[in-house]
RNA sequence: GGCGAGGUAGCUCAGUUGGUAGAGCACACGGCUGAAAACCGUGGUGUCGCCGGUUCGAUCCCGGCCCUCGCCA
């Protein structure tokens, strides 16, 4: 019987809605799986909801954070849940974390301290090429799978080849499909030029709503390096109203994009027509997950 | 109306002392296993404002016209 939920799709796809209107027809808790929305302080310009959902909000801005940190607590919270005997519903935009979430990634060790700032160094006194090299005679596959210019990927390897480990998992659990529960996945689907649409009204009320103060409020203080990539946040400190409204715009849109494409390559997706109300997609999901129990 | 600057990719602009053009951003496609709203790779998508002249050849030089911006009337 399947007893997890997830929700997937792309910004502004109306995934929030949809499961909040799943859980008011199932006993059922949401649980957040966006790499973003964990920060707290940014409500707004996350599009974090006044509805309850767990890991959402719980990390300070002056933190880092990663997918290796959520992922327990991911399933320390569905299995809860579970506990409690209700549907656990894993809603967010973030694919890795929704994958980590359901099935549990085989995480290589984290880095030893000040690793992986003398490999950063090391990088760049080397050049791309040369610190490539130096992968290639300690961990050749890993090597085979990053590009010399990946400093991200090429330093991380190397701290991993040091520690006796490797960036190559052991099992590919991101795509192959496994999950850690009989789980339903579903992808809302909405068309390119709907969700454009949606993303520029949404934008807008962002503004409406103040994330123009919200965002100077959080930049008086430290940002953590992860917390910094929240889309908006420099735009709205560099550039005046209209120019970040339109910054932030397109680069929803760009991500709203890369989202749908992850959604499709989702391992067991179903796609939803998710072009109406919430409450008509939750319906769908709904029967969905009765006729895949009922079916198993 | 006069003077000046300018019209090149979706946008901002570079460039060619004459051989049909290239950066950033945007866009498209792909990768990703402790930063994933991140990071990386590949791709130029074009009446070089319009009409004529010179030339083997004009986006570039010459003439005219149109448009935009600034200053002066």
């Amino acid at each position: 019987m399947t007893r997890v939920l997830a929700i997937f799709g792309p910004t502004a796809s109306g995934k929030t809605a949809v499961a909040e209107a799943v859980a008011r027809r199932i006993p059922a808790e949401l649980v957040s799986a966006d790499a973003m929305q964990v920060y707290r302080g940014l409500p707004i310009l996350t599009n974090q909801s006044e509805q309850p959902a767990r890991l959402v909000g719980f990390v300070g801005l002056d933190e880092t954070f990663s997918v290796a940190e959520y992922q327990p607590l991911a399933h320390a919270a569905v299995d809860e849940i579970l506990a409690a005997r209700r549907t656990p519903i894993v809603v967010g935009g973030t694919g890795l974390y929704l994958r980590a979430a359901l099935a549990g990634l085989e995480l290589p060790p984290p880095p030893v301290p000040g690793a992986r700032e003398r490999f950063e160094r090391l990088y760049d006194e080397l050049g791309p090429e040369r610190a490539h090299e130096q992968l290639t005679e300690r961990d050749p596959e890993a090597a085979a799978a990053v590009h010399p210019n990946d400093r991200r990927r090429v330093v991380r390897a190397l701290e991993l080849a040091e520690a006796g480990s490797s960036l190559r998992p052991g099992e590919d659990r991101l795509w192959s499909g496994g999950t850690r529960h009989p789980t339903l996945v579903v992808g809302l689907d909405v068309p390119p030029e709907v969700l454009a649409e949606r993303i520029e009204r949404r934008t807008r009320e962002m503004f409406e709503r103040g994330v123009e103060e919200e965002a100077r409020r959080a930049l008086r203080g430290p940002i953590s390096a992860t917390a910094r990539t929240i889309h908006g946040l420099q735009d709205i400190a560099e550039l005046p109203y209209e120019a970040a409204l339109e910054a932030l715009v397109t680069r929803t849109r760009r991500y709203a994009a890369y989202q749908r494409k992850w959604m499709r390559r989702i391992p067991g997706v179903v796609l939803v027509d998710a072009d109406r109300a919430a409450g008509e997609v939750a319906e769908d999901v709904v029967a969905r997950l009765g006729s895949v129990a009922s079916a198993r």
